[in-house]
DNA sequence: TTACAGAATGTAAACGTTTACATCTGCGAA
DNA sequence: TTCGCAGATGTAAACGTTTACATTCTGTAA
């Protein structure tokens, strides 16, 4: 079928190593030699098989990508991100995606396992104990996210926890005394990060003990526009919800908006994450910006950077600032933000 | 490093094929001898290198999956369908995105070559015969959403213009009689469908060459947000406007809200895509409902079979049917649509 | 001329599997 | 007993690369 380095050697009347020294740019060649091979090359269409190179040099040039089973925005901007700087590098991805329990991560672990050179993993809703218990200890993997402390594994997370806490320090800060939290799944570290934030905040700001004002949500617009019935019916009723995200939040705003409650006039809402769509909203959405593509991206080049340490590499451990972005609905005084003054984001495709 | 299958071979006391037969399956075992190997698998920590295993048996187990640059739910979507019908056909993936121009997607499509049992690829933004020139025809390929016609490869398409017709006739049935269209970007065959669909629907109720009533779009939200602005302009002004993705029609609504134009009391808006948010907005948005997950499943599914088929396989052509969803955005006299009836997916895990 | 250095090229041994084929067991039938 | 058969296991030859080492060139200095 595919031609292979033997057949190239042949009609190029070289032998095989010569062949295998212009491909990989390595020993001298003389430049008519070169030139003679490339042709051969082209004339068969060879292509060097990687399952025979990754035999002899121990690389596949693979990375592998572990997410969860998130939706919409977050995980193509994470793969984006990470994509983007292992096409830079030469590297392919091996993604695998949709891991809601603990038994399908450690099944796309185990496939991956020899496949790749190192992994990215992204698994909010699995604990620690039982990730690093499945992860390769010894070999470059980098946690996104993760429920995973100590020093063995390098990890890059997200400042939720301050940016929960900026968000609600925004809303105490614009006069709100009662504000409620929509909660995400109580499985996910990102959202257990956002609460412990909340919480933070409101006992700092005198609020005392808040646990009566929040609400339990999992993420999706629907749990938001329930949630908003739960909190229409608190006495006294809150002045200001902050949603763990900004799904939840536009599902606030949906039910506010039929119950006739308006925002931020009776009620200030804001969000997390800050997806496009959030300035979009009536209200615009105030929100907290993460660059997801961005934190995929860092990954992907702190791996390769361990890749390239091998042994001697010392695992770190970094967290990702957030940014305040203030709209209407949290009744900020800012002025309204023009729908043309969207920061990096530029272009979308998305038929 | 690793154990080998040798190192397997001696701790079992037995030979290198028979490990080989226990951990394949296949050839006569004796009971005990099997568990001995596997005993000794799980206490080395054995797991097969898959680039030697590929050398031999000619088969990768991945598939190579091209996606253009979009962002958003459809990426996700698009993965998420394609990936798990690859799990349970014990495939991987091996995905590269974010392909805006011809020459990134030629260098993924080499580099994939020799890695992957075969290919799935969407292409919206390059043109017929680029994409078939570059393609290694003679193994499985899909092509998904792609300006490529004739009988050469297996394709699978949304029926783009079908579900924009069916939203333009669903104006046209409200009594609406100048319906303006926002397009998407020129080189995007989705838009393209679209547009030829908002046409044909537009000539077929006598509405007469609609030129006049297309404004130029790119899928953003920005985009929608100005073309608002021209639609409002235009004189005598539509009633009724059809964006080619549910991001513009939010961006116009958005736009629409902060001018006053009362939606769909001044103007009727409909989208296309329904993605999640699309119940949730302000009114509720009308829009094309595409299942994009399934898309991507229903491919894997054909390659798969195509790959078990081999050189029999006969190359086929789908089309994926569209469905419309009323809501007030186009002032449809249904009953409102209470968010709790969301159709098939419930759970959204997006932090 | 010869000797030699270094550049260019060739040879062949890995790498870790799978699998056709050979060999070695028992065991029942002749 | 001998033979044949089938089931269980072992042996060794591929598969297509890379690369250490050996060999052959080419040009320059003695």
């Amino acid at each position: 079928m595919s031609a292979t380095i033997r057949e190239v050697a042949r009609d190029a009347r070289v032998s095989v190593a010569t062949v295998s020294r212009v491909l990989n740019g390595k020993g001298p060649v003389r430049e008519v030699t070169s030139r003679r091979v490339r042709a051969a090359v082209d004339r068969l269409r060879y292509v060097p098989h990687s399952g025979a190179r990754s035999l002899i040099t121990r690389r596949t040039n693979a990375i592998g990508v572990l997410l969860p089973d998130l939706f919409g925005e977050f995980f193509s901007e994470a793969i984006r991100g990470i994509d983007r700087a292992a096409r830079g590098a030469g590297y392919q991805l091996l993604v695998s995606g949709s891991h809601g329990d603990r038994a399908q991560a450690e099944t796309a672990l185990r496939s991956m396992r020899g496949r790749v050179d190192g992994l990215v993993v992204m698994s909010p809703n699995v604990d620690g104990p039982t990730l690093s218990a499945n992860l390769p200890e010894g070999w470059p993997v980098i946690l996104l996210n993760c429920a995973v402390d100590g020093a063995a594994f390098d990890s890059i997370n997200i400042d939720n926890e301050g940016g929960a806490t900026a968000m609600v320090k925004h809303l105490a800060g614009l006069g709100h005394r009662r504000i409620a939290h929509v909660t995400g799944p109580a499985d996910n570290w990102d959202a257990r990060e956002r609460c412990r934030g909340y919480r933070r905040a409101v006992l700092a700001g005198g609020g005392g003990d808040a646990r009566e004002l929040e609400v339990p949500g999992d993420f999706t617009e629907e749990s938001g526009y329930r949630a908003a019935r739960v909190v229409i019916g608190m006495r006294p009723r809150p002045t200001a919800i902050f949603a763990a995200n900004d799904s939840m939040a536009i599902g606030l705003l949906s039910a506010f908006q039929e119950q006739g409650v308006r925002v931020p006039g009776d009620i200030a809402v804001g969000g997390f994450d800050d997806i496009p769509i959030a300035r979009f909203m009536t209200p615009p959405l105030s929100s907290v910006a993460v660059s997801i593509a961005d934190l995929g991206a860092r990954a992907m080049q702190r791996l390769l950077a361990a890749l390239r340490d091998g042994r001697r590499h010392v695992p770190c451990h970094e967290t990702l600032p957030t940014r305040l972005v203030a709209r209407r609905s949290s009744g900020s005084r800012t002025l309204k933000p023009t729908p043309s003054t969207r920061h990096s984001r530029t272009r979308r495709k998305d038929p």
